[in-house]
RNA sequence: GCGAGCGUGGCGGAAUGGUAGACGCACUGGACUUAAAAUCCAGAGUCCGAUAAGGACGUGGGGGUUCAAGUCCCCCCGCUCGUACCA
């Protein structure tokens, strides 16, 4: 019989399914263990991506259960989102009927992969049921005011009359209009995450189960720095200029003074001086990307104003405004010192600034390190930190300033003028101000009937949905028309899953058991804002006692791209790969013929076409092959390239393991061994249980491509192994019935399969993970390597543990290295069972 | 621009500071076959050497620490992710 996996993959699916196998238990007594995958976007179907991530989740979710956890593995559908308004206007379609078959066709694909989900706890943002749980929490925030509303800015596509994403800004341009975007103020509410940078910043060092490089994204981007601010007093005005600086020991080397566009001054002095008012205007002509301001051209406009030195007797410093000062970020305002600040140094230049060094250096300007201060009176000959210590407190002796902790990390702006996103509950009555939504009249959903052609937020152009009576007074009122922004609904979905009780978000016994989420798995690209939010959300939701939770995820790992060689004409139109058939080394089009160039190896993406289609690989190969590739050749944590060489080399392996099982004679001998064991079945569970000790590590150590090497390799072993007689052949029973149970959580329908072929009653997703028999793995012989200047000369074999002495003695009787120890050695060195160095 | 990560044979990758290249892909030779595919067996970093023994070189580039560096430190180059309204 061959192996045919759409047919038994279906056949374990389905019992997977009857038996319920996957159930995480209500048995708060028990063990659990927390797995959970970052959910998707219902875009539409599922992608490599997605593969990729289920499959090393399905990976540690079976094999938490064969080791004997309760385990909860959900998934659900993060299905609000600007997506579905796209389609809804390019193929009119109402964004919730695309999104709900989208749902639908995902669901199947998610299946057909075989992954052990408890899909009785499915859940998805967009359904009411879901939503109306955090416009509660919302209102919580609002109450003790980590909910608030300010002005910010956004951009505005002036012909569409919208607020753009900035993903929608492409070039400075609006995506579909081509009109220059400009940046406009706007009110939307926010989230007090400033509240909570200190202790977000410091439990950073208790999450032993993040990656390093997340954990220093996540501090850099809180970026909390320590500074002073300097109240600077204007020429020929009462008025005071503050500005933040995190280097006050360099206050005598300032030539100038920089603010923000938006500046209430430069605002101010717009009104009397048009240049001015044009500069601020030109600034505005940028989209709000951080990466965008930085990398434009920096541009200042000398103002007329001025302000005093706090410390140099009548010398002035002119105020510029200028494009690359942030208004969020500190006061808005900075003095210049360019000769120890690099952008500072460059505007110095540009407009002919003085450059006055405060730091004694011998190195080019502008010279950026610590060193001893000199032109700077009071803190000449002092160090950086000395001085920085002595200017704050004289700033604050002066009152013209103080120590001053700022934090990069903004507020966070959760308001979207879209319509495919939670109802922000707030109403706005002419008499009572913002009135909060009654609890009892939650859930506030959305109208059915909607109008894409408008332009503009499509709730605001609702023409009934908006207008309401307000709770307090009763009069006409109109409810706030923005929505959620949908990392509102990814920041608390992984508790919900605990317990889908229709009446409370959460409740607390199902989350002492299950939270927090012992391996969450997802993309990189979330290292910072959905993770953040994510441990920012329960610590608000904590404040408000709606949950007892700190940190919401104990382990995490982020996995690499899914990256595939890209295809082009000459014309250079992309193509996608399964367009193209290879002839001798070279690519044509299927069915132009014509030649093809192949490009570079980047990640899939639509707009490349260097996609492949899940659903064609488990067509023609099945899910297990297709898990089997994804866990194969790239750790976890890194890019892989999907290649069809490769799919077929798993191919081949699960035909070689199929056809190796269904070869073998006998059945239900599998936990039998034989009495007296041969030298040659000896080595095969020597071999056998070393395999199991280092799969077993590999796993937990995430490092599944050498798990996958490592069966191999006992695959490669016990299917070569000579089988004489009964004893080898009950060897070879008990360790191929091991080796199904190690290949389980990789490819568990061929598992389940070939693990009822050996005559097995049961699935084999209730077997126990194999124990090492440390008996087996104890070493006598140990190989070393001899080195003569660090280069290796020889390999001897010695029995562990062996003398120092003895162990040169045996070193120096080895032929090749005798040949170049042609001098005596200065020094030996001899690393007991590791190496033996000789130095002449 | 800023922050973070990555860079090892023809390719994906392996390697507690201690034998670089496990396992696999592609490749080459052989077996089987009328033939091919599939399958099985063997070989293989590059160069010198005889196809051997053995040697030299070799982990993006340059420098350093060390008896010993893919691994630690400094500088540079390239690529990737994030950069706050994509998810």
């Amino acid at each position: 019989m061959k192996y045919n996996p759409s047919v038994i993959e279906k056949k374990w699916q389905k019992k997977w399914s009857e038996l319920n196998s996957f159930k995480a238990t209500i048995d708060y007594t028990k063990p659990k263990y927390y797995v959970l995958e970052m959910f998707p976007y219902p875009s539409g179907a599922i992608h490599m991506g997605h593969v990729r991530n289920y499959t090393l989740g399905d990976l540690v979710a079976r094999y938490k259960k064969a080791q004997g956890f309760n385990v909860l593995h959900p998934m659900g559908w993060d299905s609000f989102g600007l997506p579905a308004e796209n389609a809804a206007i390019e193929n009119k379609t109402h964004p919730s009927k695309w999104t709900n078959s989208n749902i639908q066709n995902m669901k199947i694909q998610l299946k057909q992969m075989g992954l052990s989900y408890d899909w009785e706890r499915e859940l998805s943002t967009c359904d009411p049921d879901y939503y109306k749980f955090e416009q509660k929490m919302f209102l919580d925030f609002y109450k003790i005011g980590i909910a608030y509303k300010k002005e910010t800015l956004v951009n505005w596509d002036p012909v569409e009359n919208t607020v753009l994403a900035n993903e929608q800004v492409i070039d400075g341009r609006g995506w579909r209009s081509g009109a220059e975007v400009e940046k406009k103020k706007m009110k939307g509410w926010f989230l007090k995450i400033s509240y909570f940078a200190d202790e977000l910043l410091e439990e950073i060092e208790n999450l032993n189960g993040w990656p390093e490089k997340v954990k220093t994204m996540q501090r850099n981007w809180i970026g909390k720095s320590y500074g002073a601010t300097i109240k600077f007093s204007l020429d020929n005005s009462s008025e005071k200029l503050t500005v933040f600086t995190t280097r006050p020991d360099t206050i005598f080397g300032a030539t100038f003074i920089a603010i923000s566009p938006q500046h209430p001054l430069a605002k101010k002095i717009s009104n009397k001086d048009f240049k001015a008012a044009d500069f601020i205007k030109f600034c505005e002509k940028n989209s709000t990307k951080e990466a965008d301001i930085e990398k434009a051209e920096k541009y200042g406009y000398e103002t007329n104003l001025s302000v005093y030195h706090p410390f140099k007797n009548g010398v002035k410093l002119k105020i510029f405004i200028a494009n690359f000062i942030l208004m969020d970020y500190g006061t808005g305002a900075i003095f210049g010192c360019p000769a120890h600040d690099q952008r500072d140094y460059d505007f110095a230049v540009k407009y002919s600034l003085d450059i006055i060094p405060v730091i004694n250096t011998k190195e080019n300007l502008p010279f950026i390190g610590d060193g001893i201060h000199s032109n700077s009176q009071f803190l000449n000959g002092l160090n950086t930190d000395d001085a920085i210590k002595l200017c704050i407190k004289k700033l604050n002796e002066l009152e013209i300033g103080e120590e001053k902790i700022t934090y990069r990390i903004r507020d966070w702006g959760v308001s979207r003028q879209r319509y495919w996103g939670c109802p922000i509950p707030i109403i706005f009555c002419n008499n009572c101000g913002e009135v909060p939504v009654p609890e009892e009249h939650l859930p506030i959903t959305l109208p059915e009937d909607i109008d894409f052609n408008i332009s503009g937020n499509p709730l605001d152009n609702h023409p009934t949905w908006k207008h309401t009576n307000c709770p307090k007074c009763n009069k006409k009122a109109i409810r706030e028309t923005d929505t959620f922004d949908t990392f509102f609904e990814s920041s608390w979905y992984f508790a919900r899953f605990t317990d889908l009780n229709p009446s409370s978000a959460f409740t607390e016994e199902a989350i002492k058991y299950w939270m927090p989420v012992d391996q969450y798995i997802g993309g990189v690209e979330h290292a910072v804002m959905h993770l953040l939010y994510s441990r920012f959300f329960m610590r608000a939701l904590k404040h408000v006692n709606s949950i007892n939770l700190d940190e919401p995820f104990t382990s995490l790992q982020t996995q690499g791209m899914v990256c595939h060689q890209t295809f082009k004409t000459k014309k250079e139109q992309w193509i996608f790969p399964s367009d193209i058939i290879k002839k001798d080394n070279e690519y044509f089009h299927f069915e132009s013929k014509e030649p093809v160039i192949a490009g570079r190896i980047e990640k899939m993406s639509k707009s490349k076409k260097n996609v492949v289609d899940p659903q064609q690989i488990i067509e023609n190969y099945g899910a297990d092959t297709a898990r089997f590739f994804m866990l194969s050749d790239s750790p976890p944590n890194r890019d892989m390239e999907w290649s069809d060489s490769g799919v077929e080399g798993s191919w081949r392996f699960l035909n070689k393991l199929w056809k190796f099982v269904k070869s073998l004679p006998i059945r239900n001998t599998r936990d039998e061994l034989p009495t007296n064991v041969s030298k040659q079945n000896k080595e095969l569970l020597i071999f056998m249980n070393t395999t199991i000790q280092d799969v077993t590590k590999a796993i937990d150590e995430f490092h599944f491509n050498i798990a996958v090497a490592q069966i191999r390799s006992l695959f490669n072993f016990v299917s070569s192994h000579k089988i004489e007689n009964n004893d080898d052949l009950k060897v070879v029973f008990f360790v191929t019935s091991k080796l199904l149970i190690l290949i389980n959580p990789m490819v568990p329908h061929l598992a389940e399969e070939l693990w009822n072929s050996l005559g097995n009653k049961n699935s084999i997703s209730n077997e126990c993970w194999p124990k090492v028999d440390l008996s087996y793995i104890k070493k006598n012989n140990v190989k070393i390597p001899i080195q003569v200047n660090g280069k290796v000369r020889a390999v001897i074999e010695v029995p562990l543990g062996l003398e120092k002495s003895d162990i040169e003695e045996i070193a120096l009787k080895e032929k090749n290295v005798l040949k170049f120890l042609n001098k005596s050695p200065k020094k030996v060195i001899i690393i007991p069972n590791r190496v033996v160095n000789f130095v002449i």
